[in-house]
DNA sequence: TCGGTTGTTCAGGAGTTTAGAACTATCGAA
DNA sequence: TTCGATAGTTCTAAACTCCTGAACAACCGA
């Protein structure tokens, strides 16, 4: 099995991490990473996004987010750890995840408000 | 020719706006267009893109700027007057525009003191 | 009315994304 | 050691999106 393919810091692109977080089920990953407190595995993931996605998909999108820097996966033994790349992003591109995270809170909480 | 669609300020996702953003040639036409201080027409706007992009392709473009809410474009004759909604899309997700107008910047900084 | 300018639409090919099926890797139990 | 269960990955084909050249529409001035 391939080994796992993490960016330097250096080469993150804002293309590439607005392109990654362009995606409801990405971000919600990424949100739930960036404010846990320990690696999480991918099933432990899953569970945060809307049922019925198959994992070859969600398989794609951690990859998709380990390509554009936003998170690290290491595998331990069966399973995988995923913590964020939040502090080192957030030194290049200061704000920016911030920004983006607390606008879908933003858009969640309003959805929520009006949807009684 | 079909009237030109903009979406209400309530209707905007924080999914389309970054994925509108998510493109070089769209940041640059809409960072110029949010530091102008009064309308820009397309082949004015077209300067700030490399050069060589068509201009269906830069049509296109345009449309999905407006799409996603983040500029208002009114026919006046035969040209275009395109202005940002910077104000209104600020009042709905405060900070997002500037953070990501900002990581680009800090990203074309970047990349133009090591390029010598 | 004609020619030039400005931008849009259409249609195709190229590229990307999605998701089911088959696969690899690891662990624990028998 | 072997087997079965678990956790994710890879493959592949269909669906979808994006890009762009060519044709088009709208307007203006001569």
């Amino acid at each position: 099995m391939k080994p796992l393919f993490h960016p330097s810091i250096d080469d993150l692109t804002v293309e590439g991490i607005l392109h990654a977080l362009a995606d409801p089920v990405r971000v919600a990953i990424f949100a739930r990473l960036a404010s846990a407190d320990c690696a999480q595995r991918c099933t432990d993931l899953a569970g945060v996004v809307p049922a019925g996605i198959p994992k070859s998909s969600l398989s794609q999108h951690f990859k998709a987010l380990r390509d554009a820097g936003l998170i690290r996966s290491e595998r331990r033994g069966v399973e995988m750890h995923n913590t964020s790349r939040c502090a080192e992003v957030d030194r290049r591109f200061p704000g920016l995840l911030a920004a983006i995270v607390g606008a879908y809170k933003a858009q969640a909480g309003k959805s929520k408000k009006s949807r009684r």
